[in-house]
DNA sequence: GTAGCAAACAACGATGTAGTTGTGCTAGGG
DNA sequence: CCCTAGCACAACTACATCGTTGTTTGCTAC
């Protein structure tokens, strides 16, 4: 499938205001954690907790966001509430991420005389 | 190029924190249309003042921002400075998120009876 | 050298949000 | 029927950051 799309110049505003928002959701360290196990497997927020050693109110305010923002699901299974990803569009986006990094990181060493590779 | 990686699992935890740095430095409306009007050609502050609308302070300190990440580049040019773009995977970004919110506005309309297209 | 403009720096108030604490709600088990 | 466990909601505190105001620096022109 083809995720990306040529955009208008300029950027309305409200669509400015969208984009800004999703980047928003993906811009806390804690939000990324929860997002990395649950790709592993779809978790309930007592196993979320275990794995990423924050509280349970905490993990789950931060699986509401993500929620919310339809980037997870939810389903409830008896006592327990199962998150998977429901969007599998944001690895893409981190690990694009990691790919402008990567470039960063070669241009810096690249100024590096002794630094080949 | 070949600008997306694959990422290990879990991920190490000083790398979510530079993933989510680099979300949150997206995470902004004004950067983003900052980033949009710089893209359509490099630009001083003050021109970048008057299609934003902001106050010198404000532009120049979020030109600031972007100039640390490395996403734009700073050249000065008698009294003024000349901002450019210097990571292009940004508009990438931008683009593919645009490509997750088309997907989720498909998603709703489907539900929607008598809204086919 | 003096005046004036462009840009950056510093300090401040206002606002938003992460994380904690406390609590309510629902489902199973004794 | 009561108790416990899992989860979500609400209130609160601490902290970061956005935008403004005031000032400073660097360059150009007169």
């Amino acid at each position: 499938m083809d995720t990306t799309m040529t955009v208008p110049h300029p950027l309305p505003a409200p669509l400015v205001e969208l984009i800004a928002e999703r980047f928003r959701i993906l811009s806390e360290p804690m939000r990324i954690r929860l997002l990395d196990a649950v790709r592993e497997a779809p978790a309930t927020v007592r196993e979320l907790q275990r794995a990423s050693g924050a509280s349970q109110q905490n993990v789950s305010k931060h699986l509401g966001v993500l929620l919310r923002a339809g980037i997870v699901s939810r389903r409830k299974e008896g006592n327990f509430a199962v998150y998977a990803i429901a969007d599998e569009g944001v690895f893409e986006l981190c690990e694009h991420v990691c790919g402008g990094l990567r470039q960063q990181l070669d241009q810096l060493n690249a100024l590096v005389p002794g630094r080949a590779a």
